[in-house]
DNA sequence: AGTATGGAACGAACGGTGTTTGTTCCTGGA
DNA sequence: TCCAGGAACAAACACCGTTCGTTCCATACT
């Protein structure tokens, strides 16, 4: 029994509870019943995991988890404070998986950009694998046990490019923001033509653009010449998200070339 | 009654629906019930903004709104197809809140940046200073009539500034997710220390920090060491969004240089 | 002037939601 | 063998968004 407290209370990873957890978080997942299929932290997250796969984020109600286990809603709550608090469990579960499949590089000087495009990359592809997980992730600090491993990975990056503490520090928060922000939107366009064809598709971006196209020029002069790219999924030759990707990285990056010239000058 | 229609469906601006709204969209607010307090989408939108405003976005509910009304939930459907029509509409008058504050400046290849800075600015004061409705606008397309003029005006600055017309049409969006983020951050942290005085803030930030640098240093060396920038509310001395708003400029700006070096050898 | 009509208003209900309460019942330890 | 304690669980609470069916009245037409 100790066994699953310590599994339940530690994650994937030998760390104490951080003080801002409710007491729940070390509360045990003893034997209980043993004819039923058993119930814990880990089946309850895993089990939710397969509702948001398979249904969408809005599927995941406390009563259909439970029901996943035949029982009722009042069972879980054994296990987990309330559903925000399982929602940083799913949180965390999926951090864990982007950093079990981050494959471990030194960074340095010179691969640093390529290694933050890669994990950012990773992050995206695992977020967007889980419809819209993301939904619930905005507002959430990963200090869980897998998202410090994440943090801990991007800030080893950031500091062998020479960006200074301080933006290395924020900037994982603005990645973070970025790739929720992303991720969301992403399922949104995915939802909003779920059944539609790629013909289908292109033809109702097509109509919003000529909407935008034939807006008055005199009071939208700038919307109207630019309603293209305003719709196209590929401004600037390069897919939006990796565009999105691009700024940021050149915004850090401007920050490890000051410090640099800096440095030097001192 | 004609008058009314058009107010609903136009907003402030004189411009006809957007193929993607719903039916709703064209629907009237004929005249009622004399002595009653008038109905309208107008009205129901700023008595859910007053709600947004006094009590915060979990406390709009439709039964709520009608109250505000001395009525029933479903008497609001009469002007508003859905919720989700509603948050629509809610989206756009925080959106013309900000276009209304802007004052109009023309933007030049010298001042763009610093314009680019001020609106993005008054964008998060707006945003920040109705609670946690942000929350509600992630995934929206800022294309109702004041979102427009917001588009507008960005897009203007940016184009300016000599970005490139792909990279302007995105940038848009890549700064509506940032502010959107940012003001829910923004209002978690309130809310998680509503009733907190300065130094029990402190206190709690201190904490976190304290369990940070605590974890053990083999396995998080770089969350170990950057614990205090980590926690810290002004990284490189510079404001959080200010510091994150300084990395999009700078991102988006090193494309305008991207441009003026191709021209320049071409 | 009288009447038909269409839309606003609205109470009630439907099928959900997260959470709490009170009870039953099993199991590990004394 | 007995007991304490915790898991399991049904029912209830107070909400939610939305729909349905009805009432009622201002307007538009005859």
């Amino acid at each position: 029994m100790t066994i699953a407290r310590d599994k339940a209370q530690r994650g994937r990873l030998g760390v104490a509870p951080p003080p801002w957890a409710g007491p729940k978080a070390a509360q045990a997942g003893r034997a209980g019943r043993a004819d039923k299929p058993q119930l814990s932290r880990e089946a309850i997250v895993a089990a939710a995991m397969r509702i948001v796969d398979g249904e969408g984020l809005d599927a995941v109600s406390m009563r259909r988890i439970a029901h996943e286990f035949g029982t009722g809603a009042a069972s879980l709550y054994a296990y987990v404070a309330n559903k925000d608090e399982l929602l940083d469990l799913i949180f965390d579960w999926v951090m864990g998986e982007t950093a079990d499949r981050w494959p471990e590089t030194e960074p340095t000087a010179d691969n640093w950009r390529d290694l933050a495009r890669d994990t950012i990359r990773l992050a995206h592809e695992v977020l967007t694998s889980h419809r819209d997980v993301a939904r619930a992730f905005q507002g959430r600090i990963p200090f869980g046990s897998n998202g410090l491993r994440l943090v801990e990975i991007q800030l080893a990056i950031m500091r062998a490019g020479g960006v200074p503490d301080g933006v290395a520090a924020f900037a994982g928060d603005l990645i973070g923001q970025f790739l929720i922000s992303w991720a969301v939107e992403d399922d949104m366009w995915r939802t909003r033509f779920a059944d539609a064809d790629e013909e289908r598709i292109a033809g109702q971006m097509a109509e919003i653009r000529d909407y935008l196209a034939a807006l008055p020029a005199d009071r939208f002069p700038n919307v109207v010449a630019l309603a293209g790219p305003l719709m196209s999924q590929q401004p600037e030759g390069l897919d939006r998200f990796e565009l999105g990707l691009e700024v940021l990285l050149r915004g850090i990056a401007s920050f490890a070339a000051d410090a640099r010239e800096r440095d030097g000058k001192d």
